[in-house]
RNA sequence: GGGCGAUUAGCUCAGUUGGUUCAGAGCACCUCGUUUACACCGAGGGGGUCGGGAGUUCGAAUCUCUCAUCGCCCA
């Protein structure tokens, strides 16, 4: 068969990817077989495929990969979630270009726009990630706002509510007003900004004296309702009782005392704004004092302000500071760094607000989910991250999962009435009317006024329930699937959901099926450029991994992933990995073209074939052995480099230069027979990180029937191996180098044939050894050294070795020094032994063992130090 | 402000309970090489006071304290 000289990554990765869709190689279904599952984490459906998918998913792929090729029913369960805020902000953004305002079409029509999107632009990712090579079944693919999908969500919900675990109330809640939304805690980021502190007069009723306060703040003093000052406060003391008038507006406000002023902050006065603060607001609470909702949901200013309604409230900020000024009541402004919440959305800066909102209730659910962390019952992975997965857990608050949008599964209250509990939770308006009857006379009762909740319900209230949710355990907890496929094996995600989506999974799981949802937690590090920055679209500092993937081929971008990203460790992400990534299939490439070209005959393996043979498989199974080890440790990209070096440094540099054929002449079959068996080998090993590549060389390398595929094959399994003859070529190894060296040294060409000469006191070299230094340094002659050889030598371990070269003479000097210096070396060396073995409290306390390996130490250096110092006399002369 | 983690070669990182010649890997770098798989290559090589200081110990990159710098999470 005619082998391309060059890897064609693009036609190959479509024509496996095609295949092994056709032969359903991904698709799982209930089987006897252990499962082992992994449920994506899902992306927002109208997102495109970022740095850190490409990462996350790689790494979901390998374990899933690996897991079939073990024998165990891998599923990998892929989909996507509505991103509520985003993608109706992106809808929203989108009708308005087309003219269209959002508040003149009803929630049904601007639902159909929604849908019309999300078809268009929806799971472009998922076709993305196919191009990566992922391995998910994609027949099982799920999306949150699927029908079955969120029947989920609303059933769990009525569940809780039954449970006394959801409630509705009046809370201050983090207001997006670019969004016109509730969020919960979880999506406001606090930012350290630079801001301004504003020192601000407020008159004391009928007095010409003033107070002064300092604020962030000032467009709310519009809505003061208090001055607070501390008690102990000598400074103001004498207010005690007083009112003060609001500059502008002229209302008047009583000072209070509270423990919870600050002194030291500011000029130890503050004003209080119950309606936009919320620690104002528990003040508030606790003095009774009014509170004053100056602003509008998008931001700006309303009529309970009386002063620049409509506004916004930074313009007004700006505003009022100058009208403050003009009346002489502004009396400084300070530079001050404050942190400001940001919605992590729109990045709209957070505005507190009270708000009629519902809540999940944390306190039960939580329980659970932090002892069966906390105990390893589920594992993390790098565990660092339970530190602050036990300290969010402890320091938990209700969850606010209402939100004032339409995009998402809408809270099936039903309100029939004004009242604070005028309302039912039921799946369906006629369930609704059922319930209404029994709490109301409905004869008088006029059934068209029912109306549902017109908000809708937090979008990770439905991913919480993603493991559980996708194999249709809320509806039908009993069903084979959910039965076979969970608690599910790995999730694979980054530390930054770890409060938005895991925590929240693990206590869904336990509420609502008594399980764990998953038993490991792989933390990735966040994907950041060469100068640590995080990727992000704004920053326009992330490749596109599409075409990465052409560049590099999808195997070369995937090693390029995996090669720097120990777990929870952030990845400083750079091109050359990827390129790394290429070489190295590159490198199977070509070996495999070498294999292939090999011309057999039928003579047996001679000895020194036979020892390459025993060694790399001995390599071999000793990498795998690491490389499980590896893998049960989620240390990825230590089993990648286990491999990488199995490939290129064992079997690539030595095993085939060591049965290489020289030029024209033929190869016995069985070696060949025995090369492609330890190569399928390493495909295998490598299959779950770079699939095309060894899919594409192992359907050439041996004759398969179509419907045999790598993807399927057995994962290798540990043999014995003698560990005598890994140990047997690092020596002959050593010995090669050194002659090499010598080479370089003298600048002598490998063409020229050296002759080489050992100690009779030597440990001896094997035939087969000695084939093997002869073929890898063109040795012609190695003998037993006549008498004192004048030659160039070198030790390796106590056995000495002799070169004679043809041409380049020894330079006398040169030698001395190095074997001087070699003594000198050794003998500090074994000072440090001795010194070690002649204090009787290190041979007193250390372990047996560690005595004896310094025992030994000592007497190889001894042997080595007589050899070098005959060395060194005959050099004398 | 509270908590967590880090600091090892030019870069990115390993280094398990303190004990092999333990100071490592990959990349980058330097030198040589167009040998008939691969220059996306081969051979050889240089490079670190393990952030600073102090302590415990027979022995410290590893344990303790302290200082410095950085990062993350929470408020």
């Amino acid at each position: 068969m005619e082998i391309a000289k060059n890897y064609d990554s693009k036609q190959v990765e479509n024509k496996w990817y095609t295949y092994w869709l056709e032969q359903k190689y991904f698709n799982s279904s209930v089987s006897d077989k252990p499962s082992h599952t992994i449920v994506i984490p899902p992306p927002n459906v109208t997102g495109v495929l970022h740095m850190g998918h490409m990462l996350n998913n790689t790494i979901q792929d390998v374990l899933t990969r690996k897991a079939r090729m073990e024998g165990k029913n891998a599923c990998w369960v892929p989909g996507t979630d509505h991103a509520s805020i985003a993608t109706e902000a992106k809808v929203v953004a989108h009708l308005k270009e087309q003219g269209i305002d959002k508040n003149t079409l009803s929630r049904e029509e601007f639902l159909k726009h929604a849908w019309e999107w999300k078809e268009k632009h929806g799971g472009i990712i998922l076709e993305q990630l196919k191009k990566l090579g992922a391995s998910c079944d994609w027949e099982r693919t799920k999306f949150t706002l699927d029908p079955e999908m969120s029947e989920s969500v609303i059933d769990v919900f009525i569940d809780l509510y039954n449970k006394g675990k959801i409630y509705r109330g009046v809370r201050m809640v983090n207001w997006d007003p670019s969004a016109k939304t509730a969020l919960s805690d979880e999506e406001v980021i606090h930012k350290e900004v630079n801001s301004k502190l504003y020192y601000i007069n407020y008159q004391i009723e009928g007095t010409a004296e003033f107070i002064t306060i300092a604020t962030t703040r000032p467009e709310t003093v519009l809505g003061d309702t208090a001055i607070a000052v501390n008690p102990n406060d000598e400074r103001y003391t004498k207010l005690k009782g007083k009112k003060a008038v609001i500059p502008l507006v002229n209302r008047v406000i009583p000072i209070i005392e509270d423990d919870y002023v600050d002194k030291e902050f500011g000029t130890g006065a503050l004003k209080i704004t119950p309606a936009h603060d919320i620690n104002d607001y528990n003040l508030g609470l606790k003095h009774n004092l009014p509170s004053i909702d100056i602003l509008n949901d998008d931001g700006t200013l309303n009529g309970n302000a009386t002063l620049f309604t409509g506004k916004d409230r930074f313009v007004v900020r700006k505003e009022i500071a100058k009208a403050l000024k003009e009346k002489g009541h502004l009396v400084d402004v300070k530079d001050i760094k404050n942190n400001v919440g940001y919605s992590e959305r729109t990045n709209a800066v957070i505005e507190p607000k009270l708000s009629l909102q519902w809540f999940c209730k944390m306190d039960a659910l939580s329980k659970p989910a932090l002892d069966n962390v906390m105990n390893d019952e589920i594992q993390f992975h790098p565990p660092k991250f339970k530190n602050s997965y036990k300290h969010w857990m402890e320091n938990i608050k209700d969850w606010c999962i209402s939100r004032q949008l339409w995009w998402g599964q809408r809270i099936p209250a039903w309100y029939y009435g004004s009242g604070p509990n005028d309302f039912v939770i039921a799946k369906t308006k006629q369930k609704a009317l059922e319930l209404i009857e029994q709490k109301i006379d409905i004869t008088e009762f006029d059934v068209s006024t029912i109306k549902q909740d017109e908000d809708v319900l937090d979008t990770w209230f439905s991913s919480w329930l993603w493991p559980i949710s996708v194999f249709d355990g809320i509806r039908n907890p009993n069903n084979e699937e959910i039965k076979h496929y969970y608690p599910t094996q790995d999730i694979v995600t980054a530390p930054e959901i770890m409060f938005f989506w895991v925590a929240r999974m693990i206590m869904a799981g336990y509420e609502f099926t008594g399980k764990k949802p998953f038993n490991n937690v792989y933390f990735t590090g966040i994907v950041r450029d060469k100068q640590r920055r995080k990727m992000s679209k704004s920053l326009g500092n992330s490749p596109n991994p599409i075409d990465l993937i052409e560049k590099y081929s999808a195997d070369g971008v995937r090693v390029g992933m995996l090669l720097s990203s120990p777990a929870g460790n952030d990845l400083m992400f750079d091109e050359q990995l990827c390129e790394q990534g290429r070489n190295f299939v590159n490198k199977m490439w070509n070996a495999f073209r070498l294999i292939n070209s090999w011309e057999t005959n039928t003579r047996k393996p001679s000895a020194d074939e036979e020892l390459a043979i025993e060694w790399i498989n001995a390599k071999i199974n000793k990498s795998l052995a690491s490389i499980e080890d590896s893998y049960s440790k989620f240390r990825m990209s230590d089993a990648l480099m286990t491999c990488y070096k199995l490939v290129w440094d064992d079997f690539c540099s030595s095993y085939l230069e060591m049965v290489k054929p020289a030029f024209g002449q033929t190869i016995s079959e069985i070696v060949v027979e025995q090369s492609k068996t330890a190569f399928e080998k390493l495909l295998k090993m490598l299959h779950p990180i770079t699939p095309f590549i060894t899919e594409e060389i192992w359907q050439a390398i041996n004759k398969r029937t179509t419907t045999e595929s790598i993807v399927i094959s057995d994962w290798p399994k540990l043999q014995n191996y003698n560990e005598q003859c890994i140990d047997k070529m690092d020596t002959l190894q050593q010995v090669i180098t050194a002659v090499r060296a010598f080479r370089k040294n003298k600048n002598i060409s490998f063409k020229e044939s050296l002759n080489l000469y050992y100690n009779s006191k030597n440990i001896a070299l094997e035939n087969a050894q000695i084939d093997l230094l002869k073929k890898a340094t063109n040795v012609g002659e190695y003998n037993v050294a006549e008498g004192e050889q004048n030659l160039f030598s070198f030790v390796i371990g106590s056995n000495e070795y002799f070169i004679e070269a043809k041409s380049g003479a020894i330079d006398k000097e040169q030698e001395l020094e190095k074997i001087t210096s070699e003594i000198k070396y050794t003998k500090g060396f074994l000072i440090s032994v001795s010194k070690k073995l002649s204090n009787e409290r290190f041979v007193n306390n250390a372990p047996e063992q560690v005595v004896e390996i310094e025992r030994k130490k000592m007497s190889d250096a001894e042997a080595r130090i007589s050899v070098l110092e005959k060395q060194l006399k005959v050099l004398e002369g």
